[in-house]
DNA sequence: GCCCTCGGTGACAACGTTGTCAGGGGAGTT
DNA sequence: AACTCCCCTGACAACGTTGTCACCGAGGGC
């Protein structure tokens, strides 16, 4: 910027005012700058703007999801981002991979950049650590789980009611032998489904089949290979509820192995591209209102909003595809 | 920072030491000031530091795709993060939606922010307007699609090659009547799929179809229009290639809907979460491998690698599933 | 006992920008 | 003609940090 200066033979300031479009710089002078950056292929810092504007706003904000490659995280952050385009609002993103520490290596990472706002769909089980930012005001919205530890504004969906209307559509189709696969307890999201989940087997008077329930799995291939196993099982069960979109696709897989897509009926959890030419039964979480509300909420905040945080919580839908809603073998009545 | 060194008692210096684990502070001093962080809920501001510091690196860096939610960016994305974790570098992203005109927004937005590189994606046709940035040496890696108009690293997928593999697998079948169904040609890799289709019919010495060429689809709803339209002709295609992975998703849900899917052949371009359950023939990239090598070139320029602009070129695969080798029905040899 | 060395600490300027305020000159008013 | 007012422009400090260098005191060698 010196140089330009320099060039057009102008102060530092008149510069910095044609560089930002202010008022008050006559024509001619003017021209004589533009065509100063223009020939020194002058690019304006925001990084140094940004640190000497009192407002402080870096335009950036911090996303932290489970996996960037996640259908679900990956819609999450599409519809973040069109939250915030209309405001020039740019994302930095990151995988946590369910790491507690990650997270708050990235947490305390994007606020030393400072960041002007954070969605954080949290790793860890409690987030105790973030309680100073958020005491400044510090703009934080949890995003499909809500926050332990800290108060602040959240946008969650019903988990437990999600894992109680699978599993309520399967009882009442005559289901009583249900596999429940489900990712680690540890994440309060897996243990709500599954706590819905055994809300549903009270409703109707029933014990949970604890000898099907697989809790602990995330990955695909554990939940192709704990399918396989139940299914080998000298009592085996007739449905299954997977926890999560992963887990969905693993056992479609082992079924398909097996050849008994047909004959075991079939739930999950996560809605994901073409499921339903899969025929697959899924409790749908909304991500892109999700994801909408989130950003409206960052925004205010970012903005000056000041109000009590807010808790919001969105009701899942069960889309009926057919896979959950094959019947249990006929046995005994 | 300042408050910090009055609450500890030391100069300014002597907490930036400490704040960067510079060596030379003693334990007491260093302890003092180490509470009194914590007492004041001191942040480092890394905008500062990044500011002041000579090598100016400010371990961010742009990522510009064609659509954060789509399957094959999301995994871009991912690859990418996964190669520049260990080099702690972050990642801001952003949806082109294939628009020129934000993509030079997003591109002089992420230089003005001092991002330490830039990964493309373009949406454009020809990127000359960042000819003074490469030129200066910025670093800048294309992905997917090769730069035009300026010279700079690339790693692509032969597109060409995609194409022709794709129709040389269908009319080595016998189909004659192949629909092509593609993105607008604006888009390079859309025109050099076709360029490659083109050259299948002409190795087997035939004429391409004008009449079932569908140029300029890039929605899955248009892609499921034109599959019935193209259907719906008094001499239909006995097989389809779909150029990418919406439309192949589209293509999949129009012949579903007309319980064609048994009959009609396809093949898509870009495999996707689940096209093994759907029994789809693709062409597979390789996007992990992409986003690896996109990752390794980046960041050997961000270190200082001035070596000639390389080129490199990655082969695609046809991953046969059933949908592609469906032979074309016996009417008259 | 003197000088030198060296580890620890601090004062100051600088990174690239913008907010503040003062000054200069032209046009309009009395 | 003198004065006022307003529009442009520039000088300067400041944002929060770190690089540079100077200083101070203790310890060791002669």
């Amino acid at each position: 910027m010196r140089d330009v200066a320099e060039a057009a033979g102008v102060s530092l300031k008149t510069v910095s005012r044609v560089v930002n479009d202010e008022p008050g710089v006559k024509g001619d002078l003017r021209d004589r700058v533009l065509s100063a950056v223009e020939k020194l292929d002058y690019r304006h810092n925001l990084v140094a703007s940004n640190l000497r504007r009192s407002d402080a706003r870096t335009g950036v904000i911090g996303v932290l999801v489970q996996d960037l490659a996640n259908s679900f995280s990956s819609s999450l952050l599409r519809a973040l981002e069109d939250a915030m385009r209309p405001h020039k609002v740019m994302i930095v993103a990151a995988s946590l991979d369910e790491t507690t520490l990650r997270e708050q290596h990235m947490v305390e990472n994007l606020i030393s950049r400072r960041v002007d706002g954070l969605v954080l769909v949290p790793a860890s089980a409690r987030q105790d650590y973030l309680a100073p930012e958020v005491r400044s005001g510090f703009p934080v919205v949890f995003a499909d789980r809500a926050p332990r530890g800290i108060e602040t504004d959240s946008v969650v969906i019903d988990h437990a009611l999600g894992g109680f209307m699978a599993v309520d559509h399967l009882l009442a189709n005559g289901h009583r032998r249900i596999a429940i696969i489900a990712d680690s307890s540890t994440i309060t999201t897996a243990s709500e489904r599954v706590r819905g989940v055994r809300a549903a087997f009270t409703k109707y008077g029933l014990e949970v089949p604890e000898d099907l329930v697989r809790v602990g799995e995330r990955t695909e291939e554990g939940a192709r290979a704990a399918v396989h196993e139940l299914r080998s099982l000298p009592d085996p069960p007739t449905a299954i509820f997977a926890g999560r979109n992963t887990i969905a696709q693993g056992a479609v897989r082992a079924l398909s192995q097996r050849g008994e897509r047909e004959r075991v009926a079939l739930v999950g959890f996560d809605d994901f591209p073409m499921s339903d030419l899969l025929g697959l039964t899924v409790i749908r979480q909304d991500v892109s209102r999700l994801g909408a509300l989130v950003g409206e909420r960052l925004l205010a905040r970012i903005q000056g909003d000041t109000s009590p945080p807010s808790q919001q919580v969105l009701p899942p839908a069960l889309i009926a595809r057919g896979s959950g809603e094959i019947p249990p073998p006929r046995v005994a009545g």
